[in-house]
RNA sequence: GGCCCGGUGGCAGAGUGGUUAUGCAGCGGUUUGCAAAACCGUGGACAUCGGUUCAAUUCCGGUCCGGGCCUCCA
């Protein structure tokens, strides 16, 4: 009994989380389509997800996560053509610098990140299981999944055919038996990636390569399937369409778990609106660290607006509890921590948690640092030396450590002989370096400021 | 056009049918040669209009405003 609970959009209410196999989990998220770098709003699900996964291992003996990488997609292969280079050199860089940002934000790596290129068999095996058991059908080099052939079509999502149909803004293939039908394999000309197959050469679309991956890793049914807010629908629900027929079943997955939206200004981040500030961007400007508290300061179904002003604060906030807990000894994360967590992962409420323990060591608690370090570490937080953290920064190409302490030497003497303008000379030119001193009983200590 | 979500103090952001989180910022203290940190105290909010209730920011309904999905999207 874990005593998680988590919002299931497909029940559109929280429930009590219990896995198909005792003290086992199986979750799955959708990754990235590699043609371009993450932007924050990518970065959303994976340091949420990445928070999910450290509080199931924490619940459950065994936990396996699967994040899948797109790299066939049509959009890589119009970048690989602006950019006049190969779709394989694209999606090996793309995925070079996503694992950079994964690293820089402490997001761990799942146990399995596969790529779709590399179960395309699996993907025909699904397909041809559709076709044969009449859920799908061949049409102008196509294949497309039937919507018609099942009733429950639309249930993640709460819609029904008919709404679709009349609020239909696309362009419906001629081809198609129903408008709501969708694409799982289609043709490639010679310019394009392809793969042969019963159906002639071509390659999948979007949606099959989940379907065919988490029933690959995963099995038939499994217990969490995560993601953005913004692929309930089409994507969630064809890929529960599609499993769930091939595979006999009545869930893909028994939990659906979404993130709601990074904002800009109040308005939905995203590649097109071209309001985006990409991760890599973001590090120039803060510490990864700063990047993912501010990331999770928001509850995660709550839209979140991100301003360079928002991850500043979260920096103060992390400062504050890096000068509590200093560099104590992880214990054990309370069980009120784990409560607040297990409500459907109320990070904000997991921060407000920590810092009245940062309040409660600065009051002279002596366990409350540790068990700062150890919520921390749920949270994927400070994961630096107090020194790490505020000195890493510093810029050397002016001082140098050692002269640094020579300076504090100085000033000490000085301070010793009462000639404090001599002190605060030395106090405002390493200010003026970036270098904030730190006068305390024990002497001083200095750090990088901001 | 259809469907969905949200509006909390200067800002961010939890939560609750009656006792007003948390961070940053403000104010007054303590401390400090200076600075920082820290501590103590303090001001300040639940979009709006109705309804239910002994009591509503919290439940219900209308209004206004904002956002999203229906098309690639985390």
């Amino acid at each position: 009994m874990s005593g998680l609970r988590l919002f299931n959009t497909l029940a559109k209410e929280k429930q009590n989380f219990t896995p198909y196999v005792s003290h086992h989990v199986g979750i799955y998220a959708c990754g990235p389509t590699v043609y371009d770098r993450i932007h924050v709003g990518n970065a959303r699900p994976l340091v949420l997800f990445d928070i999910l996964v450290k509080l199931l291992r924490y619940h459950y003996d065994t936990v396996m996560y699967v994040r899948n990488i797109t790299d066939v997609d049509d959009k890589i292969n119009q970048r690989a053509m602006e950019n006049s280079t190969t779709i394989n050199s694209l999606c090996e860089q793309t995925i070079a610098d996503f694992q950079n940002d994964c690293i820089a934000l402490n997001v761990a790596a799942p146990d399995v990140e596969p790529r779709a290129t590399q179960h395309i068999a699996e993907m025909l095996e699904m397909i041809s299981e559709l076709v044969a058991s009449g859920y799908a059908y061949e049409a102008s080099g196509h294949v497309l999944f039937s919507v018609a052939t099942m009733p429950e079509y639309g249930t993640l999502s709460g819609r029904s055919m008919d709404e679709m149909i009349a609020g239909a803004r696309v362009e419906v293939a001629p081809y198609k038996k129903d408008p709501g039908d969708f694409v799982l394999w289609k043709p490639s000309d010679t310019t394009q990636p392809g793969w042969d197959s019963p159906y002639g050469r071509g390659r999948p679309g979007w949606h099959i390569e989940c379907s065919a991956m988490a029933r690959k890793y995963l099995g038939k049914e499994f217990d969490i399937h995560a993601g953005g807010l913004d692929l309930i629908f089409p994507h969630h629900e064809n890929e529960i369409a599609q499993s769930c027929c091939a595979n006999n079943t009545k869930n893909m997955a028994r939990y659906w778990v979404h993130n709601g939206y990074v904002t800009v200004n109040g308005e939905k981040m995203s590649k097109s609106a071209g309001n985006f500030t990409t991760v890599a961007d973001a590090l120039t400007k803060h510490r990864g660290e700063a990047i993912r508290y501010a990331l999770m300061a928001a509850h995660y179904r709550a839209p979140l607006d991100y301003s360079d002003g928002q991850v500043s604060e979260s920096k103060q906030a992390l400062d504050r509890l890096y000068r509590a807990a200093g560099d104590a000894v992880a214990t054990n994360p309370p069980s009120e921590f784990i409560d607040i967590l297990n409500d459907d992962l109320n990070t904000p409420q997991a921060l407000a948690f920590l810092h009245q323990k940062a309040k409660d060591t600065n009051k002279g608690d002596k366990n409350a640092a540790g068990e700062i370090k150890a919520c921390a570490e749920l949270l994927g937080l400070l994961n630096y030396s107090s020194e790490e953290w505020f000195r890493s920064e510093a810029d050397m190409k002016d001082l140098s450590v050692a002269e640094i302490e020579q300076l504090i030497e100085e000033r000490r003497m000085a301070r010793l002989g009462k000639n404090f303008s001599v002190a605060d000379e030395i106090r405002q030119r390493l200010a003026s370096n970036g270098i904030e001193l730190l006068d305390s009983a024990d002497g001083t200590n200095w750090q990088k400021n901001n």
